[in-house]
DNA sequence: AAAGTAAATGATAATCATTTTCTTTTACTT
DNA sequence: AAGTAAAAGAAAATGATTATCATTTACTTT
């Protein structure tokens, strides 16, 4: 299911662009940190870790370059900035989001559970769906656990 | 069920807010413009019309306010700028959008039709969902027509 | 394997939405 | 009508992201 650096080469090289170290270096960090919604200045510091030399304005090019070629997605919290994760299943719809409000956590939420809602809006209102962005905000169970003690 | 402006100041004063000719017009075209998803200049320059001293910095300051108050809520499309609406049903859970990606229109549904997935994090997940964001993406209608012509 | 070329990078400046600061004005209290 | 804290306006500051441009590099072609 992990696609490799190999994988990645031909991605990039059936697309017409280049492999470059730092592109491997990026992807290497997303990939690593799967569970953890980084943003973009977040994954410049763990990148610079393995390639110190990298430039901010590489890592902001090549995440859009990623997104673009399906390869990683990125959601848009209220922190003002876009944290970026590996595209699991490129094709599938995006997962969801459960955020935390009072640890402030992202938990990824992989079923989908909307095709009823999605043939309703289809029938109802013709609006056919490609994809959907969906954040549920709440209490996590851990911090529901705390609060009990 | 379309608060007015005596509503909107008794709600301002018994949070301890002043009601302001700025915070009146301000209003009323969030009032106005309901269908439209206006973000912050354009909200900017709708106000301008009707009270035409008013300063950016104001509109950015009340809405943050009205939305604290429950007056207003805001959504974030991938355009980078918040987006205004009054709030229609306060407590209620928020409306989802569909956003059209041919011709860029938002349309709201008030129908929620999450229950059954909020049951099951909670259920499965241990989370309690307090609200929530979706969006759907795809063809609108109208777009859908267009392209079979 | 060396040369050629377009793409990619790094550094820095520019941009754009939003926030902060600070002085002046205004809504509401006494 | 006077007093006061909150609100407004103007402008500077901030922070994320994008654009610019000279230099470097990955990959192609010889």
């Amino acid at each position: 299911m992990v696609a490799n650096t190999i994988e990645f080469g031909s991605i990039l090289h059936s697309s017409g662009y280049k492999l470059t170290a730092q592109r491997q270096a990026l992807l290497e960090i997303i990939q690593d940190k799967k569970e953890q919604h980084l943003c973009t200045e977040e994954i410049f510091d763990e990148v610079r870790k393995i390639y110190p030399g990298i430039g901010l304005a590489t890592v902001y090019r090549n995440l859009q370059l990623f997104e673009k070629l399906g390869l990683v997605h990125h959601i848009l919290l209220e922190d003002g900035c876009m944290r970026f994760q590996i595209m699991d299943s490129p094709g599938k719809h995006r997962h969801h989001h459960l955020v935390c409000e009072v640890c402030g956590d992202v938990i990824d939420v992989e079923e989908d559970m909307l095709e009823t809602i999605e043939k309703k809006l289809l029938s109802e209102m013709g609006f056919t769906v490609k994809d959907h962005k969906v954040q549920f905000f709440g209490i996590c169970k851990k911090c529901a656990e705390k609060e009990i003690k």
